[in-house]
DNA sequence: ACGACATTAGTACTTTAGTATGAGTCTTAA
DNA sequence: TTAAGACTCATACTAAAGTACTAATGTCGT
């Protein structure tokens, strides 16, 4: 809301500044004028695309943020994030193992403590209250 | 692309009618002149806002939407469909058996042939699979 | 140096998940 | 009405997943 008010003061004293501009460029010649106007509309049109996309982007990203301050508050560590991050793209314990050089048991150790944090009783449902709390 | 293509035709056309119509005024006295800049340089501001919005918004709506054309053509059943969406919220079998009244060797046969249509070997692979397909 | 905690890994066990197969019922379109 | 497909359920498996321990390192701050 702030940033509103600052832009449009900001567009205030660019219109103010655009007709002194505008006024030298006529007193020089009338061939300048159709000029000075197709430059302030080109000028115009991409500072309100411009606007509108800082906007329209902090709503659109904000869903997607990951919220790694939940993930501290749940005391979740960086293996059992790992482990999470690769059950959700759908991959066994074993091949979690696999891709981290680490032992499938090493695996169950981690989802079984990331289930108790996360309050779930399967790895689906981990993954279904990870999203749910914006930790992936 | 098109699209794009289309507006910038008509941007063009409205530059070429404003053109016009600011020789008009400034004929008919100096001080139309700034009001003619002011209000040019507001309509392609509100222009710029305008296209842009309607550009991203598309970006931004389109993966929420289920796609059920996709579903039809994986030849995904209700029954199926349904499985899939309990499963994705983190329920077991026996779960999802008692949500539907049915039995668990039932929900086995439709989570089998709904693998087999995803191409996926697990649970939590076919709900990657769906997320990615825009099914869920 | 000590305690706390993360990481790793094992064994042993129970519980789910998933496959394969067969079969009965029901709807629907040819 | 008959064939196809959807839906249901069962049995008998095998394969994962998950739990409950125990325990050895390693790291980090006090």
């Amino acid at each position: 809301m702030k940033k509103t008010i600052l832009i449009f003061s900001a567009l205030i004293v660019a219109l103010l500044v655009l007709f002194q501009l505008s006024k030298y460029s006529i007193i020089s010649g009338d061939l300048n004028t159709e000029f000075v106007i197709a430059v302030i509309a080109i000028i115009f049109f991409f500072i309100g695309v411009y606007i509108n996309k800082q906007s329209l982007q902090k709503n659109k990203e904000l869903p997607y943020e990951i919220d790694h301050k939940k993930i501290e508050s749940l005391e979740i560590s960086k293996r059992e994030y790992e482990v999470l991050k690769l059950m959700t793209s759908g991959l066994s314990n074993k091949e979690i193992a696999n891709q981290l050089f680490l032992s499938e048991s090493t695996i169950k150790s981690h989802a079984s403590s990331l289930f108790v944090k996360l309050n779930a009783k399967r790895r689906t449902q981990a993954i279904q209250k990870a999203k749910a709390l914006q930790i992936i």
